[in-house]
DNA sequence: TTGAATGCAAACGGTTTGCAAACTC
DNA sequence: GAGTTTGCAAACCGTTTGCATTCAA
């Protein structure tokens, strides 16, 4: 089972992280459905506000840990960035970044074309020495409208 | 007079700051001194280890507020990462990184042939609503033998 | 039952800030 | 001379850590 952003019950979420390895606390269910939920390569803060209103007891070094764990397992990865806090990702192989300076926003750019060209180009390219897991764009500009959408493909 | 790793002069640095508006200050001429001769996208406390040497008194907030200044200049640019200190980078366009998560290494790749790639690609696919100020790739990896170099192209 | 996860609070570490003194232009 | 930059120390803030308690398996 993997983690698209349809409508998970608690039930299949228990089971993704069963299926990662992880055991299965009501907290680090609560943060995965945040995490789903989350529009936009949340923070560690914004998954705590939201999973904090289904359990108030949560504790923000709670949701460092799941985090933590979540990324060991693959289930999730770090968004590099240069800000000052770290931003998440629901891992998914293939796809890239949008970073906008003027709303902070980032969009996952995805597109079959792509792929393609880049793993061409890198079959001829080679990297003396260097062998590569990942290849991602980051590519950086800014939203034309706020009130719109940045459709991509 | 651009940034290079050619053999600047204290005089040539100054002028760099200058052309760029900045105060030529003793301190930023010798920060900028070590960000050159730099082996790689070093960070602010590299930069302050390195500078010290030739100004003792030098202290790490005006390293700071130097790549401050470098950087909203666009002398500098911050390097997007998932470490938690944020590495610097002389600002050329069209260029890349490599990562290597076993070294921490992060090398530059520049290959005409890629720019003419992407610039192709993204005139056809236009990202609606978006504008592009900047298209960089993260290759992540690791090298494969430390004690030979990554050659790239 | 047992080893792992939680919650809390204190510690950490990179970065920022405030301000008097020093310096560039 | 005017206004910016420096150096210093304290503050900041996102993240990590330690440990007793709780919980999943």
């Amino acid at each position: 089972m993997g983690v698209d952003k349809h409508n998970y019950t608690y039930q299949d979420l228990k089971q993704v992280l069963s299926e990662h390895g992880l055991k299965a606390t009501h907290q680090r269910i609560l943060i995965l459905e945040a995490f789903i939920q989350a529009k936009e390569h949340p923070t560690a803060e914004i998954l705590y506000n939201d999973a904090k209103e289904k359990s108030p007891s949560l504790s923000l070094g709670t949701v460092y840990k799941a985090l933590d764990a979540f990324t060991d397992v693959g289930l999730v990865q770090k968004v590099k960035t240069d800000e000052d806090t770290v931003r998440y990702d629901v891992k998914t192989d293939n796809h890239h970044h949008i970073f906008c300076h003027k709303t902070n926003r980032i969009i996952d750019y995805e597109d079959e074309e792509l792929e393609a060209l880049l793993r061409d180009y890198f079959q001829r390219k080679q990297i003396e020495n260097f062998k590569i897991e990942d290849i991602q764009l980051q590519v950086t500009g800014h939203i034309e409208d706020e009130n719109k959408d940045v459709k991509v493909n």
